[in-house]
DNA sequence: CAAAAACCTGACCAAATAGACAGAAAAATC
DNA sequence: GATTTTTCTGTCTATTTGGTCAGGTTTTTG
């Protein structure tokens, strides 16, 4: 009842049972089914909004069995928002100031594109959480994520100090600028597509997007985009 | 009973009174504090986390008046957000192909950056009802959005052709480039500061951004930012 | 095939919810 | 100052909410 709980605190669903037997390749998909569902609900209607009945209906099982892997609403929330974090810091994550800053930036932009296109939900969810004030993500966001942009800004400033970029540019704004132009795509999804008149984003359309960003941002750094 | 309402469908309060009687200089002032009330917690709680009586509470008037003034949740939340939506088209309106790219783009930029400082929640609002998947708005971004960002976009392509910007601009993406890079200090006002260790905007910094945006942008379309 | 553990769920509860309504209070008009 | 109209609110109802729990069913293990 102490175990790993005090680690990952609140990103864990209930302690599983007292283990002797076997600990569930059922609830390991029950889990994950739970998870899918939840975020759908969470993005559609926001924390307050979401009801445990309307996951429960998503993933085709009784309400109570919700409650049965998570011990509360909140704890389900901030479990489907644990399992997404991940997703962000997962590249851009080694880089020094000896790689070329404009192979690292378009690679940045291009993966955050295609991020958008393929965790959209994750997008709009983190979006939704930031927008209401970060309640759930306050600490998270004061530590690891002001680390992140941290680290990442001095690269950057380096590579200004080196005269390598124009000097104009502010690390940290920069990061912003990519962060937001990247992510409009998936939040906004619905509006960018209404505008477009499409139904849906393509693979084409997504190599489009990147172009573009990677070109005008590029550009605005006086770096020459890499070749393709 | 059949007034007005045939116009602005459901961007209004309940039809006023009879109208015999002075229609209401009270009406106007409560209108206006349920209207504030409820932005702020339409932003804070999403539409459907959000309790008439939480909005009571916050204007400092009993749950039924609200209901007196708004006949349903929906009105009022769509009340307020028609109430908002004419913050958007107000600029950038009457440029023509004759205008100067550069002048026109970095003072929309500048406006859009104010604006999100100005009024945030406005912003956010608007951003947590596309991110839901804009049900109350679909119509607006099909019919009056989309024809915007067209005749935008055509004004932008004439300049394109010529030569006046650069080649590989799609005018359009540029429009969601300006649109996502600015309202993010506003959506997610929250991230920025705690990154950046502020307690809130200020002045020199709303500043420092539209310089930052502007010059980036601007150089990203290959144009010379104005000086100032 | 038992027994133990994991998994599931219908029934329940207190609190909160959107909205209706009748009638009280305040204001505006004459 | 009487009356008409607007403004206000306490009370009520229906439904939904998060969460509990006792007891059922299924799976795992030996």
């Amino acid at each position: 009842m102490v175990q790993k709980q005090d680690l990952e605190t609140d990103f864990d669903p209930n302690e599983t049972p007292t283990g002797k037997y076997k600990a569930g390749k059922i609830r390991d998909e029950n889990i994950a089914n739970i998870l899918q569902a939840a975020e759908e609900v969470f993005v559609q209607y926001g924390f307050k909004g979401t009801s445990i009945q309307a996951i429960a209906d998503k993933a085709n099982i009784a309400k109570a069995n919700v409650h049965y892997y998570f011990k509360s609403k909140s704890n389900l929330y901030v479990a489907v928002l644990g399992n997404l974090m991940h997703l962000w810091n997962d590249f851009f994550d080694q880089v020094t100031e000896d790689d070329d800053p404009a192979t690292v930036l378009d690679e940045f932009i291009r993966k955050k594109v295609a991020l958008s296109y393929s965790h959209p939900r994750a997008s709009k969810l983190f979006a939704m959480e930031i927008i209401q004030g970060a309640p759930h993500l306050k600490d998270y966001i004061r530590t690891d994520m002001r680390q992140w942009v941290r680290t990442k800004a001095k690269v950057i400033q380096s590579w200004i100090d080196q005269g390598r970029m124009a000097q104009h540019v502010d690390p940290v704004q920069l990061i912003f600028l990519i962060w937001s132009s990247t992510q409009h795509y998936a939040d906004f999804e619905e509006q960018v597509l209404t505008i477009m008149n499409c139904a849906e984003y393509e693979q084409e359309m997504i190599d489009n997007i990147s172009n573009f960003l990677s070109q005008m941002i590029l550009t605005g750094c006086g770096l020459t985009p890499p070749q393709r």
